[in-house]
DNA sequence: TTGTATGCGTTATCAT
DNA sequence: ATGATAACGCATACAA
């Protein structure tokens, strides 16, 4: 079933039909209603092969991301779905974990696809060098780039972030004004995200006179997911003895934390304070409850839908490069501030 | 650049130039070679579009979901990514919510964009009634429907799920020969997973005498993802108060549970134990850890992409219309069996 | 308002 | 082994 059976069981032109399919104005109610009536009737849908053909499009955005299981990104993908479903486009998803080589072979896949514009999840796909990001500002040449929670400066790419620098700075502040003394920064990767968040933390231990700051970052490389909350745990006897309070740049580094300290006997957060980030459901699990940083992850999404959508209808030039928006600190029991 | 531009650059007829991109074996070394050397040169993609038209197909399966940030459902999309990429398909997300027309009206979506296949994934899939299953079945008219987690017997329509029932019905059996005397089962749906579970929690009472099995059920729903594990905690209070040990549908749940009877000053596990579902890596973040049941998720993705692979090879009469594996338990600090 | 004719870029059939 | 050409199904420019 064809445009041209509608057109013979009509006894309109495919040119008719067409117009019907697609809401133009230029047809009569009376024909409107006939055609439509023999499209239903016959339950036809116009062949989109035929129609990306003819447009070069097929409404279909790429998505990119290392690995849509990891908490942080499934929700990102989950928003996403929702918003660019609602403005009628399609998601195809894409995984391709750590390796550089990967991902460049990937975009070079999705890109072939003809997809109207890729999505980069997560901060592990920008990287120092423009050598390494190459092939995000060349993908740029040809579809919009729109990536979320990291920042690469080229034509016709645009960034969605949440300011990580800030939110760290100020917890950790938060925490040195209410009296603690020897700060812990746990992380696990060393990603565009990572850094901006051991900045923020460096900024805060200087403003209070502390010294050799590396001193009072723990980084960690959990070998698998599964095992990681012990792992991290376990790992913390490194940590300086003196430490009375954690920050950690992940929700489940947090808990892993928070075992080890709870382990040695020590209380939270009266002897220890412990942060997480990424406020998940993770932060209800443990005992005392985790106090997270949300980042703002629909808000993030569907910025980065909305702007998209402007781009595809010719304004890109009201569409800023950047969009930077600001954490907000939950408080659970892992802290006490104040008093 | 086109088929045609590369057709003139070699000289080649544009049939000629399709052998090679396909891979026909009747073209001799010395004009694929050339042939490649000029595509090469000038960074030549096939058209999908054009492609699609003449083959009809796109090497693209639709998987639909009720929540792609759900934690099985993510981990299930993220194996069905690998196994089908590797098989050279893409995929096309789709979230439908748990709402039966909006599910009716994605699966036409879905199915307009001339996916190859539809994948099903999760329980809420599968209804009660045929009338309500009647878009699943109309669906599988024209292309293989796979489900994950879900069980329909219809046409072209292949389920693979893990034996729920069983795995309820052994670890409830194996408390009640522990010891234990009053078993609560803690659910938050009614799926086809649900009732399975149900099913298997009272053929465990039952063999060990326990009547009113009923009575030792407590389904809850909680109105959103956020604050499960507190809502949970506290409608536990409506719980049986000798209850002994607390077998739940799911791990969030087991979460909640435990979280009541540490709040009650019980001891876990010895006056309480309590199980899981699902072995998510949130099984680790709790004191003690949850003992939980493994569901070999990725078995049954790779098996339901390997069948379609089949499928598609027209070997259709050797797929299984349905597989069943099953589940692991995998023991932690919320249990204790035997001596 | 409606119809005719053509292009979109492949693949496949049939020649050669 | 290679070439010419007809589908594939739609949208659209141009005509009427």
């Amino acid at each position: 079933m064809n445009i041209y059976d509608i057109s013979k069981k009509t006894g309109f032109s495919t040119a008719t039909v067409s117009r019907v399919i697609n809401g133009s104005a230029s047809v009569s109610e009376k024909t409107r209603a006939k055609v439509l009536a023999v499209i239903e009737e016959y339950g036809y849908t116009p062949n989109v092969f035929a129609r990306g053909l003819g447009l070069n499009t097929m409404k279909t955005v790429g998505i990119m991301c290392s690995d849509s299981s990891d908490r942080y990104i499934a929700k990102a993908i989950y928003f996403l779905e929702e918003y660019l479903r609602k403005a009628g486009y399609d998601l195809i998803l894409c995984c391709t974990g750590r390796d550089h080589s990967v991902k460049v072979k990937q975009m070079k896949l999705i890109l072939s696809k003809r997809v109207d514009a890729v999505i980069l999840v997560g901060s592990s796909y920008v990287e120092e060098t423009d050598e390494l990001n190459a092939y995000i500002v060349e993908a740029a040449g040809s579809v919009p780039v729109m990536i979320i929670n990291g920042i690469l400066n080229a034509p016709n790419v645009y960034c969605t972030v949440c300011d990580d620098h800030l939110a760290i700075y100020e917890i950790t502040r938060k925490l040195l004004e209410s009296g603690r003394k020897s700060p812990l920064f746990l992380c696990n990767s060393s990603s565009y995200s990572a850094k901006k968040k051991i900045r923020g933390f460096k900024d805060a231990l200087e403003q209070f006179g502390i010294d050799h700051p590396d001193e009072h970052i723990l980084t960690v490389y959990p070998p698998n997911k599964t095992g990681m909350v012990n792992y991290v745990r376990d790992r913390m006897i490194e940590a300086d003895p003196d430490t009375d309070c954690i920050i950690a740049a992940e929700d489940m580094l947090a808990i892993g934390a928070l075992k080890f300290a709870l382990s040695k006997g020590a209380r939270v957060p009266e002897d220890i304070a412990v942060t997480g980030y990424n406020n998940f459901d993770l932060c209800e699990c443990c005992e005392p409850e985790l106090t997270s940083i949300d980042n703002k992850l629909e808000a993030l999404c569907e910025k980065s839908v909305s702007s998209l959508m402007q781009i595809f209808s010719d304004n890109a030039r009201s569409v800023p490069k950047q969009t930077v928006y600001s954490c907000e600190l939950v408080e659970r029991g892992t802290t006490c501030f104040g008093k």
